[in-house]
DNA sequence: TGTATAAATGTAAGCGCTTACATTCTAGTG
DNA sequence: CACTAGAATGTAAGCGCTTACATTTATACA
């Protein structure tokens, strides 16, 4: 196929040299002896292309090293096979282990992942998503069910695939994937209360601009005013995600005149502070107190005694996510939004309270 | 399957109106009154621009709610600011928390953070680089020393400005800005020879296409054969980035005829595991075991004992990785590459051995 | 063999920006 | 007032692709 006086001299790559200039599809194009058409269409519809030439043009771009310019791509397409997700942070091991697998799953499905965080600022979570919007992103992803205002007028526009998770709403213009943290809260709530529990205390995430956080606390607090209980403010605290804060807020409420024989606490990584804080009192659980948490990540099924949490399924969420989002984008109408379950896991942390106490 | 014709009837939806083609920066050059090169230059050289014009365009771009687009321009001026990051995963307290930094450092240089994963597959590591440099990533962050042969020549002959993380290395073609895992393990390791223990066991992370856990390995063995003592196979256990593993590991030494009286583990996730379960089988820490971990997570300090492990600064390593990138950008030659800290916490979990044990 | 049809390929017009270069405007100078 | 340097702006040529449409080639059938 020695085109012109090319020196087809072979082997793999080498060219570049001088005029750093990157191969381009028309360098393909024209060492494959074939129109650039052609070339585009090898890449994006094979089907349409003879099996000789496909064969010589694929020859080329393994030869010359042909990477395609993605930017050019999105410009005369359209569409950027970019999905943006924004979050409120990685440092949480509950996203950073839904968005592993949403990126898993995009990936699978010829997708890349572009993350954002806004830090539970939700002024911020609108610039992301603009920030986004300008990168070209094909379809989004967000967390809860709360936004401002402008956001949502803005995505109104953009007419963009997008879809909110760990968070669960039937009416809304958004379709969510994701589960009722209000629900989940409550049925953790009830079981401790089915035990016998009176005195009950919350150790709750920052519910500032944070829906989630504030739908389980309602629902722990619409499961004890379900029973004509009451949940004083003084047992209602409000944390950081971090395990000292947890230690720090059981600390707390074991000074209290009438300690709780309950705990419900809106994550994991509170629990475990709240755990590790009896145990460093020689409180036992769970036969002086009870302590559940919320999320269910890998280590609170562990530790002694194992935590007693309500089971979030981040990683199937993430996917479900992917497939939503890609079906949506490829104008298959199967795709539909969808109610992730939650478990309460009953371990070792929780039992009916003390009689006498 | 009802092909075709079908009538979305489904849910939200509603799919684009009918001239929805975004406004352009044409428009807004109309809109404003001048030439497009204007707005471009009131986008990207507001300094050259009259005052008068600049608040005429930016009037415009307010009211017709103008977003650029990023593909245009990446192609147009060759850069997309986008960083991209590969990292094994983000189901790693440890990544998350360093990209959670670094995303948060180049936000506020400008940047976007595209990421991906390769699960600790090299192959599969190409092949994201090759994906975000298609993407026109304008730097690149990497994870550790190890990388496939010929991402190597990609990254050379593409010329992008990118930085390798969590690993340290002099002599290379490309900058670190990370720690010695090698020398940062074997500071562990000897301060439990120190202690007077004889008999060590290391519960390691896969160290299969893994630099990080081979450095770190290498380096307690190291320490151990420096002065003359052994490690034996069976006291080598290779294992999951998970607690569960990390206990199951601990379960297998303890059956050994005989135990350790030390345990190093590769990381934070597998010493607790390992102190779970020695408090099941009420082993005391450190009184009848030391324990010791690496990279010291938020819970580590806060369990009883708490652990005594190896400091990453992750947080930290993002932010100056972040500032590296972006100052090669800028060919501001200030940048270099930078060896991070790393500090041995000593805490609960490590004590001398029994004597008479 | 000729013709209708389908398959394969080529041509070329953009996609929405940036930017080199050309042009116009402004203000300072002799 | 004529002239000039420098500031401000405009003109238009791409950037590297995709894709509608035109053209060529292959295939089937009478």
């Amino acid at each position: 196929m020695t085109e012109k006086q090319n020196t087809g001299k072979e082997g793999p790559d080498l060219s570049v040299a001088i005029g750093n200039r990157n191969v381009s599809l028309s360098d393909v194009a024209r060492h494959a002896g074939v129109s650039t058409a052609t070339v585009s269409r090898v890449l994006n519809n094979p089907e349409k292309v003879a099996e000789k030439s496909k064969t010589a043009v694929s020859n080329s771009i393994e030869s010359l090293g042909y990477i395609p310019d993605g930017a050019a791509r999105a410009l005369a397409s359209r569409q950027s096979r970019i999905i943006g997700a924004v979050v409120p942070t990685l440092d949480n091991a509950l996203f950073a282990n839904g968005i592993q697998s949403l990126q898993r799953r995009l990936k699978y499905h010829g997708y890349t992942l572009l993350v954002a965080s806004h830090e539970y600022d939700l002024k911020e979570e609108f610039n992301e998503v603009k920030i986004l919007l300008r990168q070209g992103v094909d379809g989004l992803l967000m967390v809860g069910s709360e936004h401002d205002k402008s956001l949502l007028q803005l995505l109104a526009e953009k007419q963009i695939p997008c879809v909110n998770c760990w968070a669960w709403e039937t009416r809304s213009d958004i379709p969510y994937i994701g589960f009722d943290n209000h629900k989940a809260a409550k049925m953790a709530a009830d079981y401790l209360l089915d035990l016998g529990h009176v005195h009950l205390a919350v150790i709750a995430g920052r519910t500032e601009n944070n829906d989630r956080a504030k739908n389980r606390l309602l629902g722990i607090r619409d499961a004890i005013e379900a029973r004509n209980l009451e949940l004083p403010a003084e047992r209602i605290l409000e944390r950081n995600y971090s395990v000292r804060q947890g230690r720090d807020a059981m600390r707390q409420l074991l000074k209290l005149q009438y300690p709780p024989t309950a705990v419900l606490c809106g994550n994991d990584i509170l629990a475990l502070g709240a755990v590790a804080e009896c145990q460093h009192n020689e409180i036992r659980i769970p036969q002086e107190i009870s302590i559940a948490g919320f999320d269910d990540l890998d280590i609170s099924s562990q530790i002694n005694p194992a935590l007693t949490t309500v089971n979030v399924p981040s990683a199937k969420m993430g996917e479900r996510a992917a497939d939503y989002l890609v079906a949506q984008l490829q104008r298959q109408p199967l795709a539909y939004p969808e109610e992730i379950e939650t478990r309460l896991m009953i371990r070792g942390t929780t039992a009916p309270p003390q009689h006498g106490g």
